[in-house]
This record gives structure tokens, C-alpha cells and sequence, in this order.
RNA sequence: GGGCGAUUGGCUCAGUUGGUUAGAGCGCUGGUCUCACAUACCAGAGGUCACUGGUUCGAAUCCAGUAUCGCCCA
């Protein structure tokens, strides 16, 4: 046998597995029909991104449900792949060329395109590499990118029918734009964060009456030299009289209307509103009901326009707000300066604030396709776990808006349409035209803008399986099974893909939504760059090891609720892992050289009650791991296999058998290391969907003859076996027995190396029978010399004593005894047992709890009060006699 | 303004159908390098379950309200 080193070192396995498993295939997926299958589709990650915390959790979820279905003998796909992420990643290529001082403008489109994949080619795999030090278990032969040749058919296609169908529009409408990435964005794209800010109030004069006026109020001051209009409520009897008036708009000295639209809140501010309908996506309504001049002050840039006068021209949002606020002191229209707390849009991607924009855009018109997405959601032939984000995502359906999917980048899917600029002929195509089909010009154009990447990632749970194109894999695996993924995603992705499916692949996506938690820092703070709070989960790979970061992070990983981060939980993962390779070391240490593990039989008459009653734990554990994982309890089944493996397998199994691995009875001896095997195997298994590493490498030391890797082995079945009832019954005894023995050892501080002697008494005769019968694992895990167990001793002077179900245990001390210290102890445990006492009679003694409460519960308490009372008996009467020397 | 969630030892969290003395990890205290493991072992201390009311024989759990914090939407 080859001696193993104490401290599992994770370095020396997870690469090697890692590659034998990819060597071996076991990933691959091939439409099998006599197997079911199990699917999931990977969310996939931004091409040029970097692993985060949030992919850690995720993919090891995913890794977990697709191993353990693997285990039970599903024909299981995990589907990996990237996104584009348009925005993101054309600002990272311009912002090299930045560096170089070169713009993409000074490239052709081509050339620039050419750039960017250079640039995915360069760092477009570094997030796959990182998924695999993860070890997941995705078919990588099919990973899939959002712009690879089948998902850009797939798109294309989609954009057509919806075209056709009319659900594709362009338009002019006011959008969110992002200066900096000089794009429109979809609502979706824009965040809102509360910000400092200040509600200037500013007085705008009659024409007619230089000294009366209207005060408005504002937060974005610059904005007045686009106004068009100053809007007051109809009912509002302040400004009843100065309705179709005319103002002279400060600085801009321009003459505005003043008019009544009920949209105006009397409460708020002033109660008058300033309207700039270029600017605000209120206002633009605003103009369009009242036919206002619109009037836009901004360069995409958001640096000011000529229209905003020479004064202004070239200056940013901000410096123009002083500027402005600086000049309207000066004119003495300031009437006042509020500190006021707002929310403001940002640029999801760019972290700027957005510029509402009047431009002409894309859309898809949604509500016909919400209205299906809604249906199967709430019929309940898709989940959603938890149930709750059923809401979240009710109120977005039933009130979406048409999507804005035009970008103005180059990176992604360009527009399909083509406009003849001789004839007029426009439309959209799935190839492209070499001339105008109605009238030959050969200057026919596409559209310059690309599609909002999310415009494939709707379709990702088919397009991925080569949709349009019909074919087996769609057949086999679609509907996937499993969808896991964050429940900010909910609107931009879950719900979209609920829509496509149904519209273009005619079924669900996906059964199941699983959402998780989001992961934030020890102090509950989101997990950004800027905070610099985000741990490198490689890093933490490399100090911690793969299955120690994917345990750890299950075990925090409560049911959809955010998961504070914290280090020592990976700490304490890397433990767990130690202490399982620990106790398989000394399970192994204890195999014979051609130890037989065929010859092992669990439901064997040899065995002994320890034997039985690990084993009837492991069946209970087995049960609760597959229960929760059913209902995506993660963090309750590594709890399940912890707990079990920790608590019982290696803290009392363990201990319990070294007396006969050591001993000379080969019966017991080989049902010892029998079950032991047996047991460890199935914690192996249990536990190789959350530590697949650690699990390989210690299976190959326990596997049968016959059998492969444990990736690929069997899940562990619940089967029952005889006698485990009683084995607890008496195990529970035990236990009880040990642990009190030791209490008292602790407590009176008797040497650990010194050995005690033991009397036991009363109880019952069973009970003194099993404590007979199984006296050496008291010896043993207590550190016992002598031990006496009979129906009646005498109680040895100066010692110390415990009551266990009625029986009373007696430690003879002499010279160690404090007679003070166990006069304390003993008050202790009796006024613990009186105060629990005196609930229970409180209980017996109220007339209705007898009347209403079931017969079992009213049983349970008399029986707990009898026990109790006999108990605090006896240890009274140990107290009283403690003077007894 | 609307919706959702959270509030349980010093910290982070379990507690599923209301019923045993509310559990765990970390931290803390005391003791052990005991021949698998000090990334360990043994023992212990520590909680009026945010607050107020209600339902019930019985509430951490169900209901109503309040407070604080967080998220989403407008």
C-alpha cells in the first residue's frame, strides 16, 4: 500500500483529472435513444470576461445537477459556450487603440472587425480555460459562440420572420443613450442609483409682466436652453391665469408657452415643470401631445450643441450645469438651492449617466410575444425556483415595452435590412442581395447598426442545437431541463428566451429556472471592480484547491437568497476535504495488499450494531441528499453529506471500529472494514457532483475490479437494511454513555492519558444488557479501566456522577475530585432540569392542552415528565451524598 | 409611490407540515501533538428568535401592524 500524505494537496489531482476526464470523452453527448436526456445550457459568460465569484456559483450548481444526472443514467449535455457582449467588448478594443491614440474611425469597418476578433482570438478563451480549473463537465465539442456561423443564421432568421411577421420597426422615439459608448441601450441596459444631487429653482419671467413669473423647479439646469415650454397642472389655482402665456426662457432669452397637461404633479417641487422634450423621455411626450419645437442642445457626446449658443457650445453636461447655475445667479433668477436625493440612469456598461436621445431606432413590438411567455410560466410548465420571482416576472410581461435592439457599434450582428437609395426598396433579407431586386441598382446598402447582443442571447437554448435547421439534437435534447442563473438577468434573458422558444423553436426553452443568490462581500456590499472587493476565484483555486471553493461556496449558498462572502467558508471546504482524505487514508492503511472489495456484503448477519447503524445513516443521508437536491436545496445537501460524513463517519464510526480492526476476531475485523469501504464509497459518490477532484482521486484506491472513474459511476441507491432501528436504539445509549463520561473527565480535568475507572447502575435490564454487551467501545472512546455495570452499586466515595436515562454513572476521583466544582455542575444540570420540568407540568396541568392537543403529544409529555422527574431525583439525591467522603 | 426579501448566540447562516431543552460553522473558553487527520480531537460557555398585538391547548414558524436594512420596478 502507498503511504498518502497527510495533507490533501489538491495541485497534485485536479489538472491530471481534469484531462483524463476530457481524454476519456466522458463529457461528450450524443443524442441516445435509449437513455433520457438531461440538458442544460450554459448562461453563457462575456467573451473577454474574467471568472467572478458569480460564475463560481453558478457553474458549480450546474456542474453539480449534470454530474449527479450523469450518475443516474441520463444521456446528459451541458452546453458551453460565450456571448459577444457588443459593448463591452468594442470599448475594450477601442480603448487600446486609445492608447496607441488611434480611433476605430480611423479604420474601415472591416479592418476594425478584424481587430476585435484578433482580440477575442487573444483573450476570448481565458474564461473557458478558468471554467475548467472549475471542473465542469461541459461538452466542449459543442461550445458555441453568439457570433459563430450557426447562431448568426439563427439570428438572421429570427430577424427576418419577425420582420415580416411586422413585429420589427424602426422609429424615431427618445431613447437611452450612452455617451461614452455613443449607443442607444435598451431599458434594461440602464441602472438606476440613487445620487446627491440639487433641485435648482429658477424664476422665468412674463413677457407681457417682467415682474410676475413662474419658479420651476430642476435637477438638470443645463437642460432650460432646450425648454420648449413650462407645463403647470390645469387645476393648479396658483397658475391658473398664466396658462397660454408667453416666458422669456432665462440666458437663452427665448419665448416659451406655458401650458396645462394633468401630467404635472401640483405637490411636486414648484408644481411648475419645465418641458424639454429632446431631453426627457416625460417631456417628449409632453411635446408630442402639445406639438412643442423640440429642440436638442446635445452632440451624441453629450458635450453642448450650437443650439445651446456659442457660450455653451463644447462644454460637457456637468461644466455647463455650472456654468449656467453661475450665470442665472448672476441674472438673479436662483430663487433657491435644495439639496434633493434622486435616482439617475446609468450606463450598465459604460458606468456613465445616460442622455435620453431622440433618434431613430430599431424595436420588436412585444406584447404578442409576452402573452404565450406569460401563459406557460403561470400554467406551471416552467418553474420557477424560488416561486416567488413569478411575480417579478408577471409585472415585466404585463407591462413591457417594444425593445430597442439597434446599437450603433460595429462588433455583432449587423442589421439585416437593405435599402435601395435609387428606388426606395427596402427590406430585410437572409442573404445578402449583390443589387437591388427591384430595380438592379448595385448600390443597394445594409444598415450600419448591429443588434443588441442580447438579440442572440434569446435564442440560445436552440440556436445552439443548430436551429433553423431541424435536426436530431434539436429533437433529443430541446426542451432543456435546467436553467441556473441570476435573477437580475430575469428580464434581459429568462424572459426573452421563454418568448423565443415559444415563438421560433414552437416549445419552452427550459422545465426549470433555478435563480440564485448574488454573491457580496463580508460587509454585504455588492462584489465590483471598483471596490476592488471581488476575490479572483483562481487565486483562491490555487490556495484552496477546486472542490474546497466549490464546497465551501454550496455550503453558504442558501435557496435564492445573496450570499455574503467570506473566506474562512472556503477554509472551510479545504478542512472538509482534508478530513475526507484523512479518513481515507486510514480506511485504506487498514486494506490488506489484495483486499477483495467485491467480497463485502451489507445485509451480512455478522455485522455488528456500529456496522448497522452507520449504515442506516447513510441511508438516511442518501435520502435527504436526494430530497434536496430535488427541490435545489444545495447548501442542505453538502450540509447532509458534511454532517454525515463528519459527524458520524469519522467522529464516532471511525473511532468505534478501531477496536476490532486492531483486535483478533477476523468475523468482526471484516465486517468493520467491510462497511467502512462500503460507506466511504457512497460518501464518494455522494460527493463527487460538488468535489469531483477529490472524489476521482480517492475512488481509484476503493473501486471494484470492474469498475471506471466515479464520474461515470453510478449514483448511490436508498436501499434498506435489517436491524438499523434497533442499532440506533442502542447506539443512542452509547453515545449518551460516552459523552458523559467524557463531560465529566473534561470537567474535572482528568489527564486525557489517565484511564478511569466506571460504575454504572440502575435502568433497566435491556439497557444495562446493551451497555454490557458493547462495554469495550465505552472503554475504548471514553478511556475507561474498569468498568462496572449492575442493577444495584454502591456509590464510592468521592466521585463525581452523571444520570443517563435513569441510569446513574459514577467516577471515582479520589485526589482528583473538587468537591465545589462538581457541587456546581450538579446544581446546573438540576436547574437545567427543573426549569424544563416546569414547562412540562405546566403543560399537563392546563386543562385544554390535555382536551384539544393530539393523544401522541400528550403522551410524549408525560412520558418526558416522568423521565425528567426520576432523572432530577436521582441527581439530587447525588448531590445530597456528595458530603459523603 | 408599488412590489419582493431579510431581521434567530460575537460573526455568517439553518430551522421544510405550528409540537423533544431552537441547531451548525467560524470565533471564544478549558484540555489534548491520543498510532487517519493540529486543515485535528475532546469538553464547555453563549440565544427573552427585531418590536407590538392577534389566532391557537401550543408560535422562531400562521395573521395584522410597526421599525430597520437590502433589492427590483415606476
Amino acid at each position: 500500500m502507498k503511504e498518502l500524505p497527510k495533507i490533501y494537496d489538491p495541485a497534485q489531482v485536479e489538472d491530471k483529472w481534469y484531462s483524463e476526464w476530457t481524454a476519456q470523452n466522458y463529457f461528450q453527448s450524443k443524442p441516445n435513444p435509449d437513455k433520457k436526456p438531461y440538458t442544460i445550457m450554459i448562461p453563457p459568460p462575456n467573451v473577454t470576461g474574467m471568472l467572478t465569484m458569480g460564475h463560481v456559483l453558478n457553474n458549480t450548481l450546474q456542474d453539480i445537477l449534470v454530474r449527479k444526472a450523469r450518475m443516474e443514467g441520463f444521456e446528459t449535455l451541458w452546453l458551453p459556450g460565450t456571448d459577444h457582449a457588443g459593448i463591452a467588448t468594442q470599448t475594450a478594443v477601442e480603448k487600446s487603440l486609445r492608447a496607441e491614440g488611434k480611433t476605430r474611425q480611423d479604420f474601415s469597418r472591416d479592418e476594425f472587425l478584424q481587430l476585435v476578433w484578433d482580440w477575442k482570438t487573444k483573450y476570448g478563451g481565458i474564461i473557458i480555460k478558468q471554467l475548467k480549473k472549475l471542473g465542469v463537465s461541459c461538452d466542449w465539442s459543442r461550445e458555441r459562440f453568439t457570433l459563430d456561423e450557426g447562431l448568426s443564421k439563427a439570428v438572421r432568421e429570427v430577424f427576418v420572420r419577425l420582420y415580416e411577421k411586422g413585429y420589427i420597426y424602426k422609429g424615431t422615439r427618445i431613447v437611452n443613450w450612452c455617451p461614452v459608448s455613443l449607443t442607444a441601450l435598451s431599458d434594461e441596459e440602464v441602472i438606476y442609483k440613487e445620487v446627491h444631487g440639487h433641485l435648482w429653482h429658477i424664476r422665468y419671467s412674463l413677457k407681457d409682466d417682467p415682474s410676475r413669473g413662474l419658479t420651476i423647479a430642476t435637477t438638470r439646469p443645463e437642460t432650460m436652453l432646450g425648454d420648449s415650454a413650462v407645463a403647470v397642472h390645469p387645476d393648479d389655482k396658483r397658475y391658473k391665469d398664466f396658462i397660454g402665456k408667453t416666458l422669456i426662457l432665462p440666458v437663452a432669452n427665448r419665448e416659451i408657452p406655458v401650458i396645462a397637461d394633468p401630467y404635472v404633479e401640483m405637490e411636486f417641487g414648484t408644481g411648475a415643470l419645465k418641458i424639454t422634450p429632446c431631453h426627457d423621455p416625460n417631456d417628449y411626450e409632453i411635446g408630442l401631445k402639445h406639438d412643442l419645437p423640440f429642440i436638442n442642445i446635445f452632440h451624441a457626446d453629450a458635450t453642448l450643441n450650437e443650439k445651446a449658443g456659442s457660450d455653451y457650445e463644447g462644454l460637457d453636461r456637468l461644466h455647463a450645469r455650472k456654468k449656467i447655475v453661475a450665470e442665472l445667479e448672476k441674472l438673479g433668477v436662483l430663487v433657491k438651492v435644495e439639496k434633493y436625493i434622486h435616482k439617475v440612469g446609468f450606463s450598465e456598461r459604460a458606468g456613465v449617466p445616460i442622455e435620453p436621445r431622440v433618434s431613430e431606432q430599431w424595436f420588436v413590438k412585444m406584447d404578442e410575444l409576452a402573452k404565450p411567455a406569460l401563459k406557460v410560466v403561470n400554467e406551471g410548465h416552467i418553474k420557477f425556483s424560488p416561486d416567488r420571482w413569478v411575480k417579478t416576472y408577471n409585472h415585466w410581461l404585463e407591462n413591457v415595452k417594444d425593445w430597442c435592439i439597434s446599437r450603433q457599434l460595429w462588433w455583432g450582428h449587423r442589421i439585416p435590412v437593405f435599402t435601395c437609395p435609387e428606388c426606395g426598396w427596402q427590406n430585410a433579407l437572409r442573404e445578402d442581395p449583390a443589387v437591388c431586386p427591384q430595380c438592379g441598382s448595385k448600390k443597394i446598402k445594409q444598415d450600419d447598426d448591429v443588434l443588441d447582443t442580447w438579440f442572440s442571447s434569446w435564442l440560445w437554448p436552440f440556436s445552439t442545437l443548430d436551429w433553423p435547421e431541424k435536426n436530431d439534437d434539436l429533437k433529443y435534447y430541446y426542451p432543456t431541463d435546467d436553467l441556473v442563473t441570476a435573477p437580475d438577468i430575469i428580464f434581459f434573458w429568462v424572459a426573452r428566451m421563454i418568448m423565443a422558444g415559444l415563438e421560433f423553436a414552437g416549445d419552452i426553452p427550459f422545465k426549470n429556472v433555478y435563480f440564485t443568490g448574488l454573491i457580496r462581500d463580508a460587509q454585504g456590499r455588492k462584489m465590483s471592480k471598483s471596490l476592488g472587493n471581488s476575490p479572483d476565484p483562481l487565486d483562491l483555486i490555487d490556495r484552496f484547491g477546486a472542490d474546497a471553493l466549490r464546497f465551501g461556496i454550496m455550503l453558504i449558498a442558501p435557496q435564492g437568497q445573496d450570499i455574503l462572502f467570506d473566506e474562512n467558508r472556503i477554509e472551510t471546504g479545504r478542512n472538509f476535504m482534508n478530513k475526507l482524505w484523512n479518513a481515507s487514508r486510514f480506511v485504506m492503511m487498514n486494506c490488506p495488499q489484495d483486499y477483495n472489495f467485491d467480497a463485502y456484503d451489507p445485509h451480512s448477519p455478522a455485522l455488528q450494531t456500529p456496522d448497522r447503524w452507520i449504515l442506516g445513516k447513510m441511508q438516511a443521508v442518501i435520502k435527504s441528499v436526494n430530497s434536496n437536491l430535488k427541490k435545489y436545496r444545495f447548501n442542505d445537501a453538502a450540509k447532509d453529506i458534511y454532517d454525515f460524513t463528519w459527524g458520524y463517519f469519522c467522529d464516532w464510526y471511525i473511532e468505534l471500529i478501531k477496536s476490532s480492526l486492531y483486535g483478533n476476531d477476523p468475523v468482526r475485523k471484516e465486517s468493520a472494514l467491510g462497511t467502512a469501504v462500503y460507506v466511504l464509497r457512497t460518501i464518494l459518490k455522494l460527493l463527487h457532483p460538488f468535489a469531483p477532484f477529490i472524489t476521482e482521486e480517492i475512488w481509484q484506491s476503493v473501486k471494484k475490479k470492474d469498475e471506471s472513474d466515479i464520474m461515470i459511476s453510478s449514483w448511490p441507491k436508498s436501499v434498506r437494511f435489517t436491524g438499523t432501528d434497533k442499532s440506533e436504539e442502542e447506539m443512542k445509549l452509547l453515545m449518551d454513555v460516552i459523552t458523559a463520561i467524557r463531560t465529566i473527565r473534561s470537567e474535572m480535568t482528568v489527564p486525557p492519558a489517565k484511564k478511569a475507572d466506571v460504575l454504572i447502575h440502575g435502568g433497566t435490564e435491556e439497557q444495562r444488557r446493551i451497555l454490557m454487551e458493547k462495554n469495550e467501545y465505552i472503554r475504548a472512546l471514553a478511556k475507561i479501566d474498569e468498568l462496572k455495570i449492575a442493577s444495584r452499586l454502591e456509590k464510592p466515595k468521592l466521585s463525581a456522577a452523571a444520570v443517563v436515562e435513569n441510569l446513574e454513572i459514577y467516577i471515582p476521583l479520589a485526589g482528583l475530585i473538587d468537591v465545589e466544582k462538581e457541587q456546581n455542575r450538579l446544581n446546573k444540570e438540576i436547574d437545567n432540569l427543573k426549569k424544563h420540568l416546569e414547562g412540562v407540568r405546566n403543560k399537563l396541568l392546563n386543562p385544554h392542552f390535555i382536551a384539544k392537543a393530539p393523544e401522541n403529544v400528550v403522551q410524549f409529555e408525560r412520558e418526558k415528565e416522568k423521565s425528567l422527574s426520576e432523572n432530577l431525583s436521582l441527581l439530587m439525591s447525588n448531590l445530597a451524598r456528595l458530603d459523603d467522603r
